[in-house]
DNA sequence: TCGAGTTGAATAGTGTGCTATGCTTATATG
DNA sequence: CATATAAGCATAGCACACTATTCAACTCGA
């Protein structure tokens, strides 16, 4: 039973994340922020007034994920809540005079860690990575067989 | 400030480690084993009585981590641990009856997620992406500046 | 219209990961 | 040898991700 783990997929994605999401919280650390947070606010710095519904799904988190997160950026003055007009289930988040005011430097401090990962790649290696790794994706997406 | 998110190698990263957890956590989860815990056996099915220091260094984990993934696994009965011969701030690590008989079961499970993540994808591509995220992963590691 | 099913959101519980502390034992240095 | 430093591990506290459950509000069909 091989299992060769320096050549799983699975293992080297897992390292990697881990390692993105290391280096870019401590770039955005400064700012207040955290990786989720950050994620959440790249949805609503492109519009803001959503439901929670419409962020769970554009960044394919849970919507208890969802919740907990919404729940520390309030807490933490990123985002204001206020009743759907139409459907009292329902809230709209916006973002706050703080929140849009990080928009520049959390996208560059972003980038910036995304620059240092490729540093060693010709360009089109990084591009082809890129397309293997949405190819993967959606087969585990639509596969949860 | 353009950021597309769908091109962030970071986002996409991020998102393909959440894809792999959850596929690795569906299957394993019959076999009594959590993800972080399959991570782990991985290292002692290669040889057992190692001590803590020496998986977290194996597996580029926090002492930390480690220590809680082992009192997890400990209280499940996946491994026992001894106090080491010649130091005694350390323990040995040490498979169980139990979570050696999982080994073959659970190889495959993690390699039947990473069958179907690359099934979309000619083999040249996978290994060359496996590739580009190694070197991401050197990238990162050896440079917190 | 009323009752069944669906949908938006909150909460509880668990696992994983991190940083930061603290404690105990080893080791090195004066 | 005594003390300072380092090493091994545990614990606390936090963020995030997941599943499962619950509740209220909405929708739709008989």
């Amino acid at each position: 039973m091989p299992f060769d783990k320096n050549t799983s997929m699975g293992f080297v994605t897992n390292r990697l994340a881990r390692l993105f999401a290391q280096r870019l919280s401590a770039r955005i650390a400064p700012l207040g922020l955290a990786p989720a947070q950050f994620m959440t606010l790249l949805e609503l710095w492109d519009g803001d007034g959503l439901t929670q519904a419409e962020l769970t799904d554009r960044l394919d988190v849970e919507q208890a994920t969802m919740a907990n997160t919404l729940g520390r950026m309030e807490r933490d003055g990123l985002i204001d809540r206020t009743p759907h007009p139409e459907d009292r289930r329902a809230q709209l988040v916006w973002l706050t005079d703080k929140s849009r005011a990080l928009e520049r430097p959390a996208k560059q401090a972003a980038q910036s860690v995304n620059t240092a990962a490729l540093q060693g790649l010709k360009k089109g290696d990084a591009a082809e990575a890129l397309r293997c790794m949405n190819a993967m994706i959606e087969s585990l997406r639509d596969k949860p067989r």
